[in-house]
Formats: C-alpha cells, structure tokens, sequence
DNA sequence: ATGAAATTGAAAATCATTTTCATTATATAG
DNA sequence: CTATATAATGAAAATGATTTTCAATTTCAT
C-alpha cells in the first residue's frame, strides 16, 4: 500500500531512528495503530489493539512510546470535556481539530489563521500578556453516528 | 465590601441555595476562594487554602464541591498542555479564557463571535458533524509573569 | 558474531480521584 | 424553639491511571 497512513507510518518511524530511538517492535506496533487511527486512542486502547499483533507488548512500554511520539510532535494529546487520556496523529502544518463526542472520530480542518491572529494580538494588547499558543477545537457528533 | 468578588459569593450562594443544596460551612469556603480567584485553583490547593480559614475542611468536600459548582455553570474546569485538574469561576457570557503558564492567572476575552459562527458552519459543512461546542484557549505570559 | 547501551515488561509505587459509611450539621415542620 | 428527617461531612479504603524500579532482553554499531 502507499496509502497516507503507510506514508505516515515511515515517516514516524524515520523520524525515531533520526531522532536516536532504536525501532524495536513494540514501538512499530504503537506507530502503526496510532498513523492509522482516525479515531482518539487511549493508551490502554492502544495497548489492546497492539496485544492482537505483538502478544507481549506491555502496557508500560506503551505509555513511553506514546510520550516520546508527543515530544516528537507526531501525536497530540487531545483534551475533551469527558477527559484528556487520548491521542491522535498531529497533522502536518496549522491544523485544528474536531472530535465526535460519540466515537472520538477526528478531523483536521485550517482555522482562519488570519483572524486568529488578530484576536491574539488584540486579546495581547489589552491584556498585557505575551501569547504564545492557542488552542482552538470543535466537539459535535460525526455524520456516522448521526445515522 | 461590594466588589464584584463579593457580588459573585452571594449569586453564588444564592445559586446553591436556589438548585437545593444546603449552605454549609466547607461549601461557604470554597465558594468563597473561588470566586475571589483570579488564578487557576486546583483541587488540592482550595482543600489547602480551605484549611487555613476552616481546619477541619475535608478535601473530600472539596472535591465535592467543586463537580457541584461546575454542574450549576459557576466553575469551569481549565485543561491545559500541563494538566487539566484546574477550575476557575466561569464569566458570564461569551468568553474564552487566556491562561498565563508561569501562575495560572486567567483572564477572560469575547472571542469574535461572528468569525467563530462562520467557522463552526464551514466545518460543519465540509465534515458533515453537526458542531456542538467550541474550545478557544490562549495561553501566554502575564505582564507581572514578564517582570 | 560481539558487547555496550538502550529498551523492555512485570511488579511495585505513586498520585489524583471516587466510594463507602458512620457521624454531624442543616433546615423545616411542629 | 425544639425535634426530626435528610443532606452533607470527613476519615479511611478503594479505585484507576500513570510512573518508577529493576533485572532480563533486544538492538545496532563494531
């Protein structure tokens, strides 16, 4: 295949090994169940699909990948009103995310970065403060779970 | 006093009274500590402060106190990239919150409301998701933070 | 192939939060 | 104002997610 998702899965996993991580196994099994999903993962989600592939992948290990992943920048922790344990692929360039509250579907979509940037510099005049990040997300439910 | 700090204690007492809910002594405390705040409070940092003004404060009722007031719309659990177990006093309106990452202070903003309209309608029309709700965070450094 | 170093998984520890439950405080009826 | 039903409390225990520890294993440069 030479899907988006098995492009992804290369790139993490050169990524790794630029990055001074060996690719040992359990680590293959996280990149690939995360490059794929389009679905919010908990580490526990990911634990129990990766066992399917990869029986003596621990738990432990992981919670460690999917760390290592976030500080590459190739996974987001995804914060919901129900909770914040999950994680998604972070999207290449200035993305935002909308989530079903059903089935923790994502999609990525552009927010008018212009317009963000004019709230930023004036929320930044009036306030005082110096902003450095912003966070904006959309929840509603996904047309599959409409039906 | 006649504050605005001391106008939100009494709406919110009167709130808790009105939904049907004793006034009692731990919930007086921490009424009273979070509508003061202007920093983003944690659970155990309330039980904390409680403490000092009411010894025998549990965190317990804290905890309890705090799924209370976020239930009735007075309290707004705050997620960011470090943690999400802060609440600060929800605004009354459109707003969206600006966190500072060296001290939790929070100030609020009213997002452009028409853009975010136009946005959450585009999206939905690209993605088919029926959108519910919207998050829009920024987090920088306050002007004393700056100092 | 070899060996140093990174990585792993199991078990234990930790930390925040929730549940349980006997005791106490509240507010309402009398 | 007192009695009383009930809500609320706090201590202790339980839970659940995450992190630490550590001996055994795997990786990869030599």
């Amino acid at each position: 295949m030479q899907t988006i998702e098995a492009q992804r899965i290369e790139l993490w996993k050169a990524r790794l090994e630029e990055s001074g991580y060996r690719l040992t196994a359990p680590r293959k099994v996280v990149v690939e169940i995360l490059a794929c999903s389009q679905h919010i993962l908990t580490p526990l989600q990911v634990y129990e699909i990766g066992r399917k592939r990869y029986a003596n992948l621990g738990l432990v290990t992981v919670y460690r990948t999917l760390e290592t992943l976030e500080q590459l920048g190739m996974l987001w922790r995804v914060h919901q009103p129900q909770g914040c344990q999950g994680f998604v692929a972070a999207p290449v360039g200035h993305f935002h995310l909308l989530v079903c509250q059903e089935c923790g579907r994502v999609e990525y979509f552009s927010g008018d970065y212009r317009s963000m940037e004019v709230i930023c510099g004036r929320v930044a005049a009036q306030s005082g403060f110096r902003v450095i990040e912003h966070w904006l997300q959309l929840f509603g439910v996904c047309a599959a779970c409409q039906a």
